[in-house]
DNA sequence: TTAATTCGATTACAGATGTAATCAATGAAT
DNA sequence: ATTCATTGATTACATCTGTAATCGAATTAA
């Protein structure tokens, strides 16, 4: 078993970053429009224990599970996946793609410059 | 089978993409570097001629093989759906989270800086 | 012309993933 | 107390993917 979040189970981390601990009937319950089986939720619950992504703690004969692993963690780890293997670690041709996309607008434009001018700043900070 | 392309199938499409039509053999060649089989080389050729996404031509006894899809439009559907599945759509959020890696050098944010100010070059030409 | 080589086609097989069903223990209801 | 329901654990099984090996036909070499 590889610790590879797979998608289904990153809907599962996502209830469980939004609230926690919570008991499996819970995150079943907050995953009702994904319409899944309450023993397929169950199973990437389990999977998710085995991967350390999840931990729980007893309660009575139930489970309350929490998150092991952070939200950021995990979306970075998808982004570095997405970026292999679609744009072959490319990260220029991502940007290009993402940045031509029409549908970014000029709040998000700015919003970007932004994030771009804090990194630079932090960038230099860091070096001596 | 679905008419995915996985991640090792879009190495050999960008061999393809690069030039075409080509022989297995050319394709193998070409794919050196990633240290993989000839035979295996050849079975994602195999899946990919399944999944309509290249075509191939006979001569004599050996495939000359083409790609159906266009790299452009692959890199467009695995974005979008990525954009969606990690990140709700949330293209701040993708952005961010790129921008916000440490694996993104000096040279690559330059890049997006000017990526940014051509796209808001473009804009402004466009409105009236 | 027989043997070795080379293609593509078919088959193999393990791990990941989606999608549960069944089992076993335990706690709740009667 | 005995039965029923609930919960986690175990098992199931098909598809996808990575990674080839083998088979059968055709071709080239000896």
């Amino acid at each position: 078993m590889s610790n590879r979040i797979s998608e289904s189970e990153q809907r599962v981390m996502e209830v469980l970053w939004q609230e926690s601990p919570l008991t499996s009937t819970d995150v079943v319950a907050r995953l009702s429009s994904q319409d899944w089986n309450e023993k397929t939720v169950k199973t990437f619950l389990n999977r998710l224990v085995k991967k350390h992504a999840v931990a729980f703690t007893r309660d009575g004969r139930r489970y309350l599970y929490s998150p092991l692993i952070s939200q950021d963690k995990v979306l970075k780890q998808e982004s570095r996946g997405f970026l292999n293997k679609v744009f072959n670690g490319d990260m220029k041709a991502l940007l290009a793609t993402f940045v031509d996309d029409k549908k970014l607008s000029e709040r998000e434009l700015n919003y970007l410059r932004n994030l771009l001018e804090q990194k630079s700043d932090s960038d230099n900070e860091g070096k001596q």
